[in-house]
DNA sequence: CGAGTTATTGAACTGCCTCAAGGTGTGTGG
DNA sequence: CCACACACCTTGAGGCAGTTCAATAACTCG
């Protein structure tokens, strides 16, 4: 088990914890399986963890056993380099997978806490691989997973690579919007559960320039921010944003 | 195949072209693999494809069939955005695999280009799920590739958000270095063969940025730098530069 | 050899960072 | 329920690293 923050609030096995009958099933798992691939699955979770506000589901250096699939809340992670700075490699939402840069080195390179009140399935790497044999159409989906996450740092580096601050922001809302619309949320009314130095690491940015340009797009109108409370209120202007169009 | 270009180039299938007598085998693939397996292994080669210096090996938006296992030679894969500006996302020498962020979109996303003359083995990615299923080591093993691939994202998204451009420039070679030695050729003496744009791209800098702090190292007596031939002399103070300390 | 690409270097500019001060929100303990 | 402490956010002013623009030099390859 992850480490003993978690050992005291892990959850007893139920029914719902089977990811056959769970509610999270086209969000986690492939589609089109049959009857006895479902039953297979059965045993890919071991268990299910609560995390509070704040506490880590697990700390870099330690050994991997492990993948979690986020429950619901929402979790970022970072890795911490030699001079203590800290880098926020991803924000993880419902139905994600975390742990993933562990599998290269048998040991987790990234801290990873959350960022509100939050459960965790937790799924045994080996178990994946082995029910994934059986299943084809399971360790497919694993490699879409994978690709995906390749697929984002990419997009994250080509912000950092050559775009302004405000752009980057229009970016990440507009990023965060598709991914709260995916899962049923508004797509136009959110809650950044991150801190604006979060915000700040993930994109390459001083948390005051996160904050100067949330300003600037909310003086704009494109956006109202509140604190922590977003309303993007021209998806629009704000996409062109990123385009590097004038208007 | 990929596209017109490689058609023409491709190898006819030999015996070297079979991964179980391949020279590249440990850095390929998994070891302490049973007689069966690598038996099993014959048929994960589709065909060998010379690419030349300047010829893409496959573009954005293609249809996603297979991965591709640097034989040899040196690759950019790069993103294009919106307005044309040009995101080097990799560069990939012998023995790595290519395309991976193809998985999840069944498209690839970025142009992969060759950056000297090269070779490249065609793995159709059915054929390597498949016999992934009869050889969990080859499961587990592409599954640390695609880890490691996270990973190394992770690293640049580490430079970019907190690096100064020289910090940049001395983690970039090192990088280049540790990899060259681990492929047997000179880890203080080699050729970039990416330009000082390119470089720049990677590592979120314009050329001239890259340009003007190869120069410094070179001053400082850290490198010595001759057009596209780098000589690493102190690979001691170029690691020290990426940690913070002054001297 | 010559055309085009790539690299170096300089000078001026600018967007982001740094430092600083004050404001707002949140949660805890009395 | 209030008050206090702490964490987080906003805004301003000034500095600087890296960009931009520009001119020249060096290399590459037909």
């Amino acid at each position: 088990m992850p480490n003993h923050a978690i050992a005291k609030n892990y959850i007893v096995s139920t029914a719902e914890s089977k990811c056959a009958t769970c509610s999270l099933r086209e969000i986690c798992l492939p589609v089109g399986l049959d009857e006895d691939e479902t039953e297979l699955l059965g045993n890919l979770i071991n268990h299910k963890y609560r995390i509070r506000r704040g506490e880590h589901l697990f700390h870099a250096g330690l050994a991997f056993k492990s993948l979690y699939a986020v429950r619901n809340g929402f979790f970022k992670s970072c890795v911490l380099d030699s001079d203590g700075r800290q880098q926020v490699t991803g924000f993880y939402m419902t139905g994600e997978l975390l742990g993933l840069d562990a599998i290269s080195s048998e040991k987790h390179t990234c801290d990873t806490v959350a960022l509100e009140d939050s459960e965790v399935c937790e799924v045994p790497f080996i178990k994946l691989e082995e029910i994934s044999r059986r299943i084809p159409l399971l360790m497919h989906h694993f490699h879409k997973i994978m690709s995906r996450e390749i697929v984002q740092d990419h997009a994250i580096m080509m912000l950092m690579g050559g775009r302004k601050a405000e752009e980057r922001l229009a970016a990440f809302l507009l990023n965060l919007s598709e991914r709260f619309a995916k899962r049923g949320y508004s797509s136009t009314n959110f809650i950044l559960r991150m801190t604006r130095e979060e915000i700040g690491s993930y994109l390459g940015l001083k948390l005051e320039t996160v904050s100067r340009s949330l300003s600037r797009l909310q003086e704009e109108g494109i956006i109202t921010i509140n604190n922590k409370n977003v309303r993007l209120n021209d998806i629009y202007r704000l996409s062109h944003k990123i385009s590097g169009y004038s208007d």
